[in-house]
This record gives C-alpha cells, sequence and structure tokens, in this order.
DNA sequence: ATGCGCCTGGGA
DNA sequence: TCCCAGGCGCAT
C-alpha cells in the first residue's frame, strides 16, 4: 500500500509533466466524496485555469502547490494511483478523475476503493494540515534526540501503534513499520519508555535505511499489485522485505519461525526470538 | 485502547 | 460465499 516510499516515488514520477502545467478542464468526476469537502462543481470551478507550480510531498500526501497559494493534496490512501498520460488516453472503470493540462498531458487519479482524497487546501488550512502531522522521518530534524523526546511522551504506547500514528511520525505504513522493527531488533509491544538510548539509535537508523533503500528501490509492489507508478511500473522493494507477509518462514536473522500477531488492531510480523 | 465504516477485488 | 487487506477519521 502507499506509503512513504510509494507517495515519494509517485511525486517524483510526476516531476517531468506537471510543473508549469496549468489545468484546462476537469473530467470523470463521478464519484463526491474524491473530492470532499467540495462539490464536484465547486472543485472544478476552482482548479480550471489554474497552473500547478511544484511537486512535493509530506507524509503520505502528495502536493500540488497552485499558482494562487492555494495546494491541491493528494492521497492515496489503500489503492489510489496518480500519474500523468498523453492527453488522449482514455479513462478506466476505476478512474475518479482527470485533469486536463495545457501541455498535451492529463493527470489521471485511479483508486479502486474509492478511499483516496484530493484535496484543495487554502495555505492556512495545508498548514494547519502539516502542524498535524509529525516528523519527516528523512528530514534533517529527525535525529534520535528527537525520537527519544518524542518516545518519552507515550511511555506506555507500544511500539507498533505509535510508528503508525502520523502525528507521531510522519509516512510510515503497516509495511514499514514491521521492518523498521525487525531491523531494530525491537518487539512491537514494546513500550516506548522502556528504550535505552542505544535502542533509540538503532530504532531512527532503521526506520531511516528502510525507508531510503524501499524509495532508491521505487517502492513495494506486493503480489496483489496494487501499487504501481508512472506507466504501469512496479516496486522492487518487495523481495526485500524481511518479515511483513512472512508469517511461517524462517527468521532471516536467526532461522526462528517468524510470526504474525494482531496488534492495535493491524497485522504485525516479526522475529520472537531476535526482537525483544 | 479498541472497533467500525469507508470500498473493492482477490483469495480461501 | 465470506472474509481479508489496511490508512484514517470517528465513535465508544
Amino acid at each position: 500500500m502507499p506509503e512513504l516510499p510509494e507517495v515519494e516515488t509517485t511525486a517524483r514520477s510526476l516531476q517531468r509533466s506537471l510543473p508549469g502545467s496549468k489545468v484546462i478542464g476537469v473530467r470523470e468526476l463521478d464519484y463526491a466524496p474524491t473530492v470532499e469537502p467540495l462539490s464536484p462543481k465547486d472543485f472544478i470551478k476552482a482548479m480550471v485555469g489554474r497552473q500547478i507550480t511544484s511537486v512535493g510531498r509530506r507524509a503520505k500526501y502528495i502536493l500540488l502547490p497552485l499558482d494562487n497559494d492555494h495546494t491541491l493534496t493528494v492521497h492515496l490512501r489503500m489503492s489510489g494511483r496518480l500519474f500523468t498520460t498523453p492527453a488522449e488516453t482514455p479513462a478506466d472503470r476505476h478512474t475518479r478523475l482527470i485533469l486536463d493540462l495545457d501541455n498535451y498531458y492529463a493527470l489521471h487519479f485511479r483508486d479502486v476503493r474509492k478511499f483516496g482524497r484530493m484535496q484543495l487546501l487554502t495555505a492556512a488550512e495545508y498548514a494547519a494540515l502539516d502542524s498535524r502531522l509529525g516528523p519527516e522521518p528523512l528530514g534533517t530534524g529527525f535525529n534520535s534526540a528527537v525520537l527519544a523526546e518524542r518516545l518519552q511522551a507515550h511511555p506506555r504506547a507500544r511500539l507498533k501503534p505509535l510508528l503508525l500514528d502520523q502525528q507521531f511520525l510522519a509516512g510510515l505504513g503497516n509495511i514499514y513499520a514491521d521492518e523498521s522493527l525487525f531491523r531494530a531488533g525491537l518487539h512491537p509491544l514494546r513500550q516506548a519508555g522502556t528504550l535505552s538510548m542505544e535502542e533509540i539509535q538503532r530504532l531512527r537508523l532503521a526506520i531511516c535505511e528502510v525507508l531510503s533503500e524501499a524509495i532508491i528501490a521505487e517502492g513495494t509492489t506486493l503480489s496483489n499489485g496494487v501499487y504501481r507508478f508512472g506507466q504501469d511500473q512496479p516496486g522492487r522493494f518487495a523481495e526485500r522485505l524481511q518479515v511483513y507477509g512472512h508469517e511461517g518462514k524462517t527468521c532471516p536473522q536467526c532461522g526462528e519461525p517468524l510470526q504474525r500477531q494482531i496488534i492495535g488492531g493491524r497485522s504485525s510480523h516479526f522475529c520472537p526470538a531476535c526482537q525483544v
């Protein structure tokens, strides 16, 4: 599913065709919740004629700043895809929205499960969103002191749900949270307040390394094939996963069978021997 | 802290 | 046919 590396890869794939383009039309907007709280009509009225000035990412949001100080934010949720095509490429049954551009490209938002959202935010609304999100794990401000401070703020919380909390840290989802905890040798049920400084440093490093490697591999495309970027390309990180989806297989570290357990309502994959 | 709803396709 | 996948907001 799209987590930070997949969203980053998707944003990068738009870098060539989007900046500087002007929206000349909106099509295929037949599922109104996609652009809530605006109505499709108001969304179209607000978008047509606007120029997309750049492409960015914050947490799991793709950011498309416009020339009027508004920002179009795109959240792919579970099954969304965002890509540009030559202007005449037809929609399919899962296309939720097409922005026609003045450079003979079109921006397609395709989303099988309809959870994804495109929101047009004022500068103040975007600032409010930004302030609700935790630090960027690959940003310069994220170091072990910051992580330690944030862990101390929730001493009784279990690590796994904490890593999934976007207010705690931005961008991790189920796959990379499990992989980070495995690399750090930390059990998903460990309470945040019990970590030593050395363990905190290990966790920070594990998170940064997993995310960086996954970005280089252009994300994780599982066998269900949901996530793809650009012109339908899969990411290559699935083969590098060490625990996610590997229940019952042997731990790559110690050979013990890997376990799966529901924690905080989500399946968690870990090695009961290596992760303490 | 936990559970549900939002959705759909794919697998058991 | 049922159930599961899970990001996120919301209710309990």
